[in-house]
This record gives structure tokens, C-alpha cells and sequence, in this order.
DNA sequence: AAACGGATGTTATACAATAACACTCGTCTG
DNA sequence: CAGACGAGTGTTATTGTATAACATCCGTTT
């Protein structure tokens, strides 16, 4: 069941294009500098490109990278939850219903009525954490 | 058990106290705002004394606002957990054990070694979901 | 033809964070 | 005591992130 709300315009689709093919955060002046040459030349292009995208479930912004994603399952949700690689860059979008229900019982214990939870984990990936066993690693690819 | 680790500075000393006051997140340049005539006058200083004191546990960076907010309950954690009113922008900081377990296995099964686990809501807070039942609210307070 | 919604262009600016360098001060140490 | 060191700070400048405000364009509706 894709769910296609609106169609999207030249530049939307350019922008979410240029997300899923880099496969990793790209900020919005990495996707600006991507796309002068194309027509596109002030930040305020990309920034409306960027918010219409998130409206519509395709795209996500990591709060703590100040950087985008595409969804890799696009799909209306209005929860997210992000494994960030500190070491290589390499973020991976994971889904698990029992938590998104958890976080939503722990919030409304309080009385608190949530709209949008995010959930951002910084670590290392399996791959690196191979790697460097214990070692003092560097840290922070792109 | 109160964890004192380091000594901390007059303007270190001064930040937190002011964010304890504040008892809501503030920015690095409310903060900086508050802060001229005495003395500072730069963004390094304020931002120095953040890193010490989110180092030491006494302050959490609120990464979907830009802002900082005392903790809590000041106890070297690597992971917090906030629940963000957008309407009036009461910050409450949320502990659940059990829910850092369920995310530490929910990431460690793709091989994932979590060192900062960040979780962040955004919604309404009681007393706003009380006051606005359905109606249109204006959101963003201060 | 007029009105509108959605997207864009453009200029300027605000807000967030850090780089790089010099300086002070207290403590440790030989 | 002299020198070295670490932690904190001051200062200037710069980079990076995001938005305000206003004008234009275009397709659709009425």
C-alpha cells in the first residue's frame, strides 16, 4: 500500500531524488550546493522543498545532525527512530511498533498528549564496532 | 546520592543557575542575553560552559529546540527522555528505566552500540490538551 | 477578467556554533 | 623559585543553519 497524497513539484521531486541516491543525512546546504546550476540558488528553495516532503512521510529531519533523510519506508508516520553511526556516518531507520506504543503509554502517564516522537540513537554500528574493538577511534565520517 | 564530580566556575555556576531559574529550555544566546554586564560577551564562553556542564550531567541539550535545559534530576545519564508542549513549552524530563533497556535491544539487534540515546515529544502537555479540545491552537509559546 | 493557491526567486537577516589565538590564574613539580 | 601545565576566559572572525518579507509566475477556478 504506497500511499501517494500530492503529487510533488520539479524541485521536491530533485530534492528527494538527490536524498535517496546519497543514502545518508545530507543537510540542506549540501543538497543547495548539489543543485545551483540547476536553477536553484537561495536556501529558502530548499527549505520549502525539504518541509513539504516531511508533511508528506518521504522525507525525515535529524534532529541532531541538523541533516535529512528519505524514508526508507514512506509511510505516513509520526514517528521516527534513528540508529546514527558517530563513527562512519551510517544511519539506519528502525521501526518497532511495541516501542512507539511504549513511548506514547510512558508520555501519557503524565498526561501528555504526543504528536511526534523522535527517537535518535548515537553509537557505533555493527561494522565499526568491529572495527575498532576498544580502540580510540576518530570518530564522525562526513 | 547526590554525584558532585568537578568544581565548577563562577560563569559555569552561573549558567546553570540561571537555567534552573529559567525552569524552561533557553538557547545559548538567551542565555548569552542574560549574561552581558557581566562580564561575558561572546557566544565561546557561554557555549564552553554548556559542554562542561552537559559533560557533568547537570545539563541536557534539547536537540529539536537548539536549547538547553537543567536536568532534573542530575545523575550522569546517556540517555533522556523529554516531553516538549509545543503550545505553552513546558519541558518535562521523563525516566523510564525499562525504556532505555527496550531501546538498547531494539538497536543491538541490528548490531547496533548505543553510547546516547535521545528521545524527544512533541504534543501537548495536559493543561493545554485540556484548554484546546479540538480547537485550532496558535503552538509555540515565547 | 479577476481571484486564488502553490511554488519559486531574491535579498537580507536572524540564529546557532565553532575556529584560532592570546591571556590569566592556580597548582604541581623539579 | 622557575617553569610547565590544565582549565577557563576574552576576542575577533567565520561558518553553518534557518527564516522573514516581498515580488513573480502559472494553472485552475469562478
Amino acid at each position: 500500500m504506497t500511499v501517494r497524497r500530492q503529487p510533488l513539484s520539479q524541485t521536491q521531486t530533485r530534492v528527494l531524488d538527490l536524498l535517496s541516491a546519497a543514502g545518508r543525512p545530507l543537510s540542506a546546504y549540501d543538497l543547495l550546493g548539489k543543485l545551483r546550476g540547476e536553477g536553484v540558488n537561495a536556501p529558502p528553495t530548499v527549505y520549502r522543498a525539504l518541509e513539504k516532503l516531511v508533511r508528506e512521510g518521504l522525507v525525515h529531519r535529524l534532529e541532531s545532525l541538523n541533516a535529512f533523510v528519505a524514508c526508507s519506508t514512506p509511510h505516513h508516520h509520526d514517528m521516527a527512530t534513528f540508529a546514527i553511526c558517530d563513527h562512519c556516518g551510517l544511519v539506519t531507520e528502525l521501526t518497532d511498533r511495541p516501542l512507539q506504543q511504549q513511548l506514547a503509554a510512558i508520555s501519557s502517564r503524565s498526561g501528555f498528549h504526543a504528536t511526534r516522537m523522535m527517537v535518535e540513537l548515537h553509537g557505533h554500528c555493527a561494522a565499526c564496532s568491529a572495527k575498532a574493538h576498544g580502540q580510540g577511534a576518530p570518530d564522525q565520517a562526513h
